[in-house]
Order: C-alpha cells, then structure tokens, then sequence
DNA sequence: GCATTCAGGACAGGAACTGACCGCAAGAAA
DNA sequence: TTTCTTGCGGTCAGTTCCTGTCCTGAATGC
C-alpha cells in the first residue's frame, strides 16, 4: 500500500501491470488498492487504451511523504535556511518541520546536512549574529516534547552562566530567535536569545508546562525586549529609468517612476551596509531622501572607499 | 498504522493508553502495532514506569514523513530558495524534491507557497536574473515523466520563439539553470537557459527518452556554455583584528591574521558589489592586494556615494 | 511494597485481503 | 470501422491476519 504510494510518487506514470509486477500482487488487487488509495482521498488518475497508465494527482490533503535520501537531504538545508531568516514569515514553521524531519533522519543523513551546512552561501547577515540551525531543533524539539533544557548563556554584559529551564516557546522577532522558558534555578520567566546560547541540550526530564502569563509568548517576548533592532526607512532618488533600478534592486524595495531618467527607490533595511550595496549595483547617480543619517554614513564610506583604493 | 506513525511524529511523547484513546483501538493491538512498526524498521522507544510511553527514533531509512499544511509549505517554501541557488550544491536535488511536494500538493498549498514568494527577502543576486521556482518544478516534473515541453524562448540576440522539445535534464551550473533537451522541430539537441524561457509548459504527450551525446548531460551544457560567467578572486588586506574581521564577514571567505590589528581576507564574488558590502560592514581601512582592477571599481563608487551624499 | 506502564503469549471470531475468472468500456492505431 | 491494448469492476472461495479479551512478567519510580 505505502510502496504503491511511494511509487506513484517517484515516477508520474505507470502501467498497471508495471506496478503489479513491481509490487508482487495480481493486477486485480492492485486495481483494488489503488481503488482504496482513492477512498482514502489520494487522488490516482487512470488513462486507458494504449500508453495508459495511473499517476497521482494533487489531492486536498498532503498524502505520507516517501522521501529517497537525497531528497531528505535537500528538504532538510533548505528548510535550515529557511529558518535562519532567509524567508519572512516562515521561520516558526520552517523550525517545526524541521525538527520533525530532522528527528526520524537517520544519522548518516544528518551528517550528510552538516557538511552540507558548511558550503551554505551566507545569507550575509551584516555583522548580525547566526544561529545554527541545529541548536534550533533541539531547542525546538525540547518545547513540543516537554523535556527540560540546559545550555551556557553569554548575558548582554558578557557574563556567562549556565541554565536549567523549562521551555515554552520559540519566538522569531526581527530577525532574531528568542526562547521563552521557565528558568528553573531563578523561579521566573525569562527570555533568551538563541544566538547568546550555547550548546543546548534536551536533559530527557520531562515537565509539566505552565501557562505562560498573559498566555502569549510572542507578546510576552515583545514586552521583554527594550531595544529592538530598528529597521529603517530608506528613500533614494536615483538617476536611472525605473524599470533598469526595478530589474537589479527591484525586489529588494519599490521602486517608483519620477520622470523618464529618474526614479524613487523605497526600501527597509536593518543596516546601512545594504544601502551601499544597492547604490554598488546600480551604478547611477543618487539623492538621499531620507533618513538624514545616511548621508553621513554614505559620506563616511565613500571617503575610505577612496582613500584606500589610492 | 499511519496514523500512528503520524502521530508519533508529531509528538514525541505518548503514552500507550493515550495512543490506543486517539485511535480508538484497544492497548494489545497498540502493542502489536508499535511492534510492527518495530519490524518494518522505525525504531520506537518505549519507556516503562509511570510517565512512560513511546516515542519514534532516528532508524536507517526515512520513514513516510506525515505532515500538515503548514510544514508541507515551509518545506516548499524551504526548497524553493534552495533551488534557486541559496546553497551550493543541492540544487538539483532541491528541484527534484520540489517536483514531488509539489506535485502532490493539495492547490490551496500551492497557493500559499505562491502567496509567500512574494515576501521571500532576496538572495540579493545583484542583477542576475531568478528563475521561477514554478517553472523550475514544471520543467523538472516533464524531464522525469518524459512529457514533451512547450515554451517561449528569448535567444541571446532578443529573439523571440516558441519551441516544442523532449525535455532530457535540467543542469545547475555556475549558478544559472539549463535544461537539456531535444528540439523537436529543429530537429536537434539543445541548452535552454531556464530564466530566458517563459510559461513552460507540459503538453501531456510523452515520448521515449532519447540518449544525449556523450551520455552527460552536465559536459553537455559545459561544452555548449561560451561565457562563463567568472567569478572573481579577491584579497583585501584590512586594519583590524582578525578576529573581529571574521565575526563580521567570516561566512564569506577566509581569514588570516597578518599582526595584531591587520588581516588578510580571501573571498570569491561574482560581482564587485559584494566588496563593497563587506567594507561597508567592516568600517576600517583596507588596502587592495588583488584583483587590480577592483581599485578602479571602489574608487568610482567611492567618487559616487561621496558626491551625491552631499 | 505498590502503582503504573510496557511486553508478550494464547485463543477465537471475524473482517478483509487475495487471486482467479468473467464481461465491459474507453482510447489509440490500423 | 475494426482491432488491440489497457483499465474497470462484479462475484466467489480460500485464507491470512487483524482484533479484543484474557493472562502473567518485568521494569520503573514513589
């Protein structure tokens, strides 16, 4: 049954007799199977006549997934990246479904994404620290499981101390990963940022999880955190027709057309640096808009661009 | 069974009661279920004593992942930036598992996934062109199912066609994609830039796979391909620890300390604008060691921001 | 020691799976 | 049109194997 599905999966279509053979059964059963394949709402389209043959359809539900190694391999670094920040929006979610594939991959696989880690092509996170993404899954898998967590933390005064919690939830913010945990040793919630901690590690213990105060981790997080990475707002008048600006930086920002030669260019960054990058790749003249600041750190750059280039 | 399996692996912890509850069977057939499971090679745990219950290892082969909406999309979603080039080397693969999601996909996914790639913060690829992961998904589903390819081209010269083909393989290569394939009405083997075609499509009709010269369809594309795009080779010397120098930009080449406040830093871009982020990020002095003509480049940007950040 | 929880053997009833045989329908090619 | 291929589905009998209900053991933690 699972095989009919793995094989329906691999190769779009087969030939009734070519499944019958492959799966040791009479044609017969193997039209009943594919009969209870559909009852149980996995889609199998059939074509007949000569050529025909059964391949699976998008359905409404996800069937079981039959993954080869490779395709593990290559589901698993991509979520990785996924979660590190490298899409908005999905790093909770990438977290989760990473814990779970990464929690029934067999060992040699996981090895397989280590090494693969290493050739990552760096989301160039500016200077902002990285979280790696196996730390996450631990971490990730210890929430959903209830299982006590220790790990060192480096406090924002540099400070190193060691931890016994109990975790609650992960929370992305801004680009950053927070823990929201129970800390045993002090009796209190407390949040931690994942990239302060190191070398976490489920202890097995479990625990029975109390309800967080205000019952909302994100929420709670928000309050916790006093200065929070600004993003800034930045507009750019640059001399180049819009639609030459929207083909390099266009989905970094938006671009507006000012006239047939000029355009406005609107983007959020978390630093500077990135401004710089965009006015690298245009190669055309520009105005500051906003913020004020920027033209000085622009100022500043170009000067050592050009005194070091001497 | 899969049910079990499923919901073994969506929380770690279950006891036996709990289980044969949730599927509404009695706690000996729960037993011989774990055992079966145990049998087909997914190792369960079971821990006696109170607080005991049953939780799925990591075994030898990827058991069926069973996953709900939101992790089929993040795994989508994951795939998708990794198949556009975001890792190296499992581009590939990244596409091939891409097929299979997709293809099973129920549509409303699809369209989340959809939805989502619109907020994808870029890989920022500096003017290059991006490929539709959409497209990319189609092509490769045609090349597996041997179905016949119909699409508009854009040659190198503007040119615009539509072409029918008998799609063979989709290569990654120095980060662009090219599908291989045979021209049905020119009557001859062809290299296809993926982000120059437009609405692929597969037509239905399939064919018998033909062999390729050479019978390589990556030397293929290599032979075919006259620019290469290159990849330039810089070395910059900066005024700062290396320490500092590799917390900042590490992930991105090597660095080699030189003295106390002066370092060596090695890196492969495709484009200068890169050099200029990383100096951007680094706010210290720098000198050139190579290429030459990278001074030429950081001076005119440097002459760029500089006057029009006044 | 006791409660809890997993392990697993024996047994009987029954559901469900299987293969064999059949005629039928739909599509493609001659 | 005819013919060939291939999928569709009904019936039937045999048998596998799944299930629930006993039961006794054994490990774990209080």
């Amino acid at each position: 049954m699972l095989r009919l599905l793995s094989l329906l999966q691999t190769h779009r279509y087969w030939s009734g007799s070519e499944l019958a053979g492959r799966l040791e059964v009479s044609e017969r059963t193997l039209r009943r199977d594919v009969d209870r394949l559909r009852e149980l709402g996995y889609p199998v389209d059939a074509n007949r006549g000569v050529a025909g043959g059964y391949q699976l359809r998008s359905g409404t539900a996800m069937p079981p997934l039959l993954l080869d190694d490779e395709e593990a391999v290559a589901i698993a670094v991509g979520l990785r990246t996924a979660a590190g920040g490298a899409v908005d929006g999905i790093e909770e979610t990438s977290v989760r479904a990473l814990a779970k594939v990464v929690q029934v991959m067999p060992p040699r696989l996981r090895r397989r994404v280590d090494a693969l880690r290493t050739h990552t092509v760096p989301a160039f996170t500016a200077g902002g620290p990285t979280v790696d993404a196996t730390d996450l899954t631990v971490i990730a898998q210890a929430c959903r499981d209830d299982e006590r967590l220790r790990f060192g933390y480096t406090a924002r005064d540099d400070e190193r101390t060691r931890r016994l919690v109990e975790p609650y939830r992960l929370v992305s913010m801004e680009r950053r990963w927070y823990l929201v945990a129970w800390d045993v040793e002090r009796d209190d919630w407390r949040t931690f940022r994942v990239d302060r901690m190191s070398a976490p590690k489920a202890t097995g213990a479990r625990f029975r999880k109390r309800g967080i105060p205000g019952d909302d981790a994100a929420g709670f997080v928000r309050d916790r955190i006093a200065a929070i990475p600004t993003r800034h707002r930045v507009v750019l008048d640059v001399r180049s027709p819009a639609a030459r600006v929207a083909e390099i930086v266009g989905h970094w920002g938006t671009v507006e057309a000012l006239g047939e030669e000029t355009c406005r260019l609107s983007m959020s960054v978390e630093t500077f640096e990135w401004v710089v990058l965009a006015i690298a790749a245009l190669r055309a003249g520009f105005e500051v808009v906003q913020p004020p600041e920027l033209r000085g750190y622009l100022r500043e750059t170009g000067e050592r661009l050009l005194r070091d280039s001497a």
